[in-house]
DNA sequence: TTGTGTTTTACGACCTCC
DNA sequence: GGAGGTCGTAAAACACAA
């Protein structure tokens, strides 16, 4: 049965793309250590419950400072969830809780992150309405029966599942908080959403892949191409003309420190 | 409705570390 | 040698323009 693509099509509850066109999560959110902003990193994410058992790993060091809110203090702050659907009463409680309240959203701006319940009946929204929000994936939870709520997208064996918004969810708080997770969040992780631990692994896998690919793009993007030199009549090479510094001066900056995007480590030369 | 581009799972190859 | 990392890729799922 594939409830999740069934109700995908038939429900109108979650209009709107499934996916967003981008998380929007930058990598000025997540880069370098630097100076713990003023603000949350993740406001996007602050308001999850999320709670650990564990201290935080330690993350590779790319991955530093922007990752200190400990998950301790976000149970505190919101208390635990209700377990997944496929939920052990293990000590973790996973997903925002029914009177979860989203970050509050600024004047004027519509409604918060997540203002509406996770897949809840009162998530319409406007017929019609365009509302491409990093977080229009989270509202259109379809729980899928039982073990996993991973459904299904061919007969033919399962060549691979879409995981709900539920466990995507999670996945990415839990990303959020590390890029890469322990043995023991794993294990915790994949019992409570119903993946294997495999699945998690890869999961965290592609997400990071993903990171690297959106980062590699924004720095492409900020380093504009080299001028087209128009060939030569006679064939001769054109004049190599002013030097590199001076055709493409903003490449000292990506390069310099008071580059506008920290380089992750791994990126550097 | 259909074609096309993007995103999301999943895997294999290869590498590093313990 | 096993576990887990990146990298590249396949293919389903999805969004969107024509």
């Amino acid at each position: 049965m594939y409830v999740g693509y069934v109700l995908d099509k038939d429900s109108p509850v979650y209009p709107g793309p499934a996916r967003p066109a981008s998380l929007g999560l930058g990598p000025q959110a997540y880069g370098p250590p630097a100076p713990p902003p003023a603000t949350p990193q993740y406001p996007d994410f602050a308001g999850y419950t999320h709670s650990h058992v564990e201290s935080p790993p330690a993350p590779p060091s790319a991955w530093g400072a922007p990752f200190h809110a400990p998950k301790d203090d976000w149970t505190a702050a919101y208390g635990p969830g209700p377990a997944a659907p496929a939920a052990s009463p293990a000590s973790l409680a996973f997903g925002p809780p029914p009177d979860f309240s989203p970050v509050p959203a600024p004047p004027g701006s519509g409604p918060g992150l997540l203002a509406q319940p996770l897949g809840g009946p009162g998530a319409p929204s406007p017929p019609g309405a365009q509302r491409r929000t990093p977080y229009e994936w989270m509202r259109r939870s379809v729980a899928v029966g039982g073990g996993g709520g991973s459904g299904k997208t061919r007969t033919k064996d399962k060549y691979r599942v879409v995981y709900t918004d539920h466990q995507r969810l999670e996945l990415e708080k839990e990303f959020h908080y590390s890029r890469y997770i322990t043995i023991r969040r794993k294990s915790e992780l994949a019992a409570n959403l119903g993946l294997t631990e495999r699945q998690v692994k890869i999961w965290f896998q592609n997400r990071r892949a993903k990171e690297r690919k959106v980062n590699k793009k924004k720095q492409q993007q900020q380093q504009p191409p080299p001028p087209q030199l128009p060939p030569a009549l006679d064939g001769t090479t054109v004049a190599a003309g002013p030097s590199l510094g001076v055709l493409c001066p903003s490449n000292a900056g990506l390069l310099g420190a008071s580059s506008p995007m920290p380089v992750k480590e791994e990126f550097l030369p």
